[in-house]
DNA sequence: AGCACGCCGACT
DNA sequence: GTCGGCGTGCTC
């Protein structure tokens, strides 16, 4: 019987990252399991907090002080498993960061406890606390001015008022009203008689009971007000007789409650490299091999299905699937298809769901309900248990690391969950990252390419276009005249088009002509974007926003004018060169709203619209029948940006944008506009040759030294003074130094490229290596040496996206 | 994170 | 003298 248990506790700092000891209370003696979540006293004024149990035993513990007891239990079941407590740890090592975070991460925001920090009265008020109080009983810390509270902290060593922590657990279970018949058929018909006749619904409800009495399990009560108009108030009547008995029943929320009835589709008839596919991994699946497959195939070539045959295999076996999809990629055709293949098996989780409908999700899958996952970088975590399969879809997306702590890649944490589970991974790209394509190429990752296209479609045909000498012939900086003529033909052919403008490392600014001044936030080292919908200047990383100024704030000059192409600029050119054609814009601006997005494109799929105007998003994922045409207006703007993976990012833009062209019985065509036609990414992407861009930028990669030829790690220290985050900097600089060999390169520091975020400063410097014994430890000890104190923040970020 | 302890300057 | 500034260390 354990009468005391390993806690860690929610303080997320480095010098409690550790699990404490406490008692465990006597009525919960033999009943508190590992992964519970409790809420105990913690640090000198015993504020409440909340915990998990990843431990219990029952010696006492070697601790000289006074063991304190676990005050509330939140959980009768623990909500994290043996796996992913373990999970959990590893993670936090591997990220440097806090294992709290990681199991906070793995568990929907729900179970996140909120805190509120109150103030009462101790006994009767003074004049001091009467003027604070103003008649209230509670006072709530987070309405107080600093002011009060410092008062308050006065009254407090007085005696005169308490302070007061509260743990509140979110997670709420959403239930309907049901009711219970309880007496027998004959009962029923003997209390009618009793009711007077013109108590209508009364015997409406009788009768309802009656023919309801042989029912055991409790009548959703929505239902029968839906079938009766029989309402919870004539239920209260029939308890209160005795006829019924009011329960609450527990229920889900379920987004996708539609398409859990719909019909069933069917396995398609695989190609011979897709059959081989699949039966590589389910062999390796039936032998229980934690190996990982890498397919490479084309947009068409029948990824997904051989996804759902490989789950399908799975779940015959009696297991369980995970399939990670980037959260863009996530869409409602997606989620169709599944479902439409598992139907009720499936749990879907993605950011566009409401807290409690994510939350109910985890539950189904939690209870084993749900045996197939869909979802984005988080449902990585998903408490499946007797995993099978996990596949990760376009594996190349950036959208699957997380860019703050913990700083993890679910790519790594899928590869720790089937060594684990000792079950294949599936890693699908049409453009696999480099990192992924070369452990294939070291036979690390089982390569299975995919040459040919499911539909034995030709790829599109794709025109670059220089724009270096359009601009000559026309004054259009956004249009090419043949991405206007084909534009056109398709309005006439009434098929549609689809039009990407590149957003990375462009905005629109504004700029004084005379002077030359540019307006930028106050908070950050950043010209603020214009934005044409709300009227007003915004920063993209503090969420600043001011009025676009009239006058010049330097010169006081009126001549203030637009620079940069955003959707908005290009929408209204577009209606002023192609005035017939409906246009629908897609952006972080239109689909802002929840269900913006899916709404778009529902629209577009019905032809209320000709062109689909938008940015990244519209490239990845979207399957329409009558797109013809994809054109890129600037295919080049990320090319500029001091970013090692600018190349790899753009060939796998482009790659996938022309994916969209040309899907079903069409022939597609793609117009890429750029100032750069030599530029290998684009002319390889133009020939469809992932395999040449491969070979292309690894060559480059070895001779700059990068990834996958070298590890990366990026720290960052930021402070509100320049100049202390500089001297920090260096200060880590020369505690990494010496524990490194001589092969590791170490690159700054430097200031960032935007050095001021949010009035902060930030210095970084790059660890490149191959092998460093000494590094983890290294980097571990200077985490734990430089709490955020003095107001320094330090950052490590394993293998980062991009150093800028 | 939040709280206590402890050491310094400037105030009733 | 003491009030309160914040730098340092600890929380089972």
């Amino acid at each position: 019987m354990a009468q005391f248990a390993q806690i860690i506790v929610d303080v997320p700092t480095l010098q409690t990252n550790r699990p404490y000891d406490y008692a465990i209370p006597l009525v919960w003696q033999d009943q508190l399991q590992v992964g519970i979540r409790v809420v105990v006293p913690f640090g000198k004024g015993s504020r409440q907090v909340q915990g998990f149990v990843v431990g219990t035993s029952d010696t006492p513990p070697d601790y000289a002080g006074e063991l304190k007891t676990i005050a509330q239990v939140l959980d009768l079941q623990p909500v994290l498993n043996t796996e992913l407590l373990a999970l959990a740890k590893w993670l936090a090592q591997w990220t440097f960061s806090f294992q709290i975070s990681c199991m906070q991460t793995m568990l929907p925001s729900m179970m996140k406890a909120s805190y509120t920090k109150k103030v009462r009265l101790t006994g009767a008020a003074t004049p001091a606390t009467a003027a604070i109080f103003n008649g209230q009983a509670e006072l709530d810390f987070a309405d107080l001015a600093p002011e009060t509270i410092k008062q308050l902290l006065k009254l407090q060593r007085q005696n005169l008022v308490e302070v007061d922590y509260q743990v509140h657990d979110r997670a709420k279970i959403k239930t309907i009203k049901a009711i219970q018949p309880l007496l027998s058929v004959a009962e029923y018909t003997a209390a009618a008689a009793k009711v007077p006749a013109n108590a209508k619904r009364q015997h409406d409800l009788l009768a309802y009971l009656s023919a309801h009495a042989t029912t055991t399990a409790p009548l959703s009560l929505p239902q029968i007000t839906a079938e009766t108009q029989l309402t919870l108030a004539h239920m209260h009547t029939g308890a209160d007789k005795g006829w019924l008995r009011i329960v609450d029943l527990e229920t889900y929320r379920d987004p996708y409650a539609e398409l859990a009835t719909a019909p069933r589709t069917q396995p398609l008839t695989l190609t011979a490299e897709q059959a081989t596919a699949v039966e590589q991994i389910t062999t390796a699946g039936q032998q229980q091999q934690a190996k990982v497959f890498l397919v490479e195939g084309v947009t068409g070539s029948g990824k997904t299905e051989i996804y759902l045959q490989s789950i399908q295999a799975a779940i015959a076996k009696g297991q369980t699937a995970l399939m990670l999809v980037p959260e863009i990629g996530l869409t409602p055709q997606m989620v169709t298809r599944v479902k439409g293949r598992f139907g009720a098996h499936v749990a879907v989780l993605h950011s566009g769901l409401s807290n409690g409908e994510r939350y109910d999700e985890w539950r189904r899958i939690e209870r084993g309900e749900a045996q197939v996952v869909v979802g984005a970088r988080s449902a990585v975590f998903a408490p499946l248990t007797n995993l099978g399969l996990i596949i990760m879809d376009e594996e190349h997306e950036s959208s699957y690391k997380q860019d703050d702590m913990p700083r993890y890649h679910a790519r790594d944490v899928a590869l720790w969950r089937a060594r684990y589970h000792h079950c294949p991974v599936v890693l699908g790209s049409a453009t696999p990252s480099l990192e992924s394509r070369s452990r294939a190429q070291k036979g690390v990752y089982q390569l299975i390419r995919l040459k040919e296209r499911a539909n034995h479609q030709p790829l599109p045909e794709v025109t670059v276009v220089d724009m270096k000498d359009e601009l000559k012939q026309t004054k259009e900086d956004n249009f090419s005249s043949l991405l206007l003529q084909e534009l056109h033909k398709r309005l006439l052919h009434q098929e549609q088009s689809v039009l990407m403008l590149n957003r990375r490392g462009f905005s629109s600014f504004v700029m004084c002509r005379d002077c030359g001044f540019v307006l930028k936030c106050p908070n950050c080292d950043i010209s603020l974007t214009l934005h044409m919908d709300t009227h007003s200047m915004k920063c993209h990383y503090c969420g600043h926003e001011e009025a676009i100024p009239q006058v010049c704030a330097n010169c006081q000059s009126r001549k203030i004018r637009y620079y940069g192409t955003g959707t908005q600029k290009v929408e209204s050119e577009l209606k002023v060169l192609l005035p017939e054609a409906r246009i629908l814009r897609m952006d972080v601006d239109t689909t802002r709203r929840k269900g913006a997005h899916a709404k778009i494109l529902r629209q577009f799929g019905n032809h209320q619209a000709d062109i689909l105007l938008g940015t990244q998003m519209i490239a990845k994922g979207l399957d329409f029948p009558d797109v013809t045409l994809v054109g890129v207006l600037n295919a080049d703007t990320a090319l500029g940006l001091p970013d090692f993976r600018a190349s790899e990012r753009t060939f796998q833009l482009l790659t996938q944008v022309s994916g969209r062209a040309g899907r079903a019985d069409k022939k597609g065509e793609v117009i890429v506009q750029t100032y750069n036609p030599e530029h290998y990414a684009i002319r390889l992407a133009r020939h469809h040759d992932y395999e040449g861009f491969y070979q292309r930028e690894m060559t480059l990669r070895h001779q700059a030294g990068y990834p996958p030829y070298y590890y990366t790690i990026l720290v960052t220290a930021s402070h509100e003074e320049e100049n202390e985050a500089a001297k920090k900097i260096f200060q880590l600089m020369n505690q990494v130094k010496p524990a490194l060999s001589p092969q590791a390169v170490l690159l700054g520091p430097t200031p960032r490229a935007i050095a001021r975020v949010n009035k902060r400063y930030y210095y970084q410097m790059v660890i490149k290596y191959k092998h460093e014994p000494q590094l983890e430890k290294i980097l571990t000890q200077i985490m734990q040496e430089n709490q955020a104190r003095n107001g320094i923040q330090i950052s490590i970020d394993r293998e980062p996206l991009s150093f800028i």
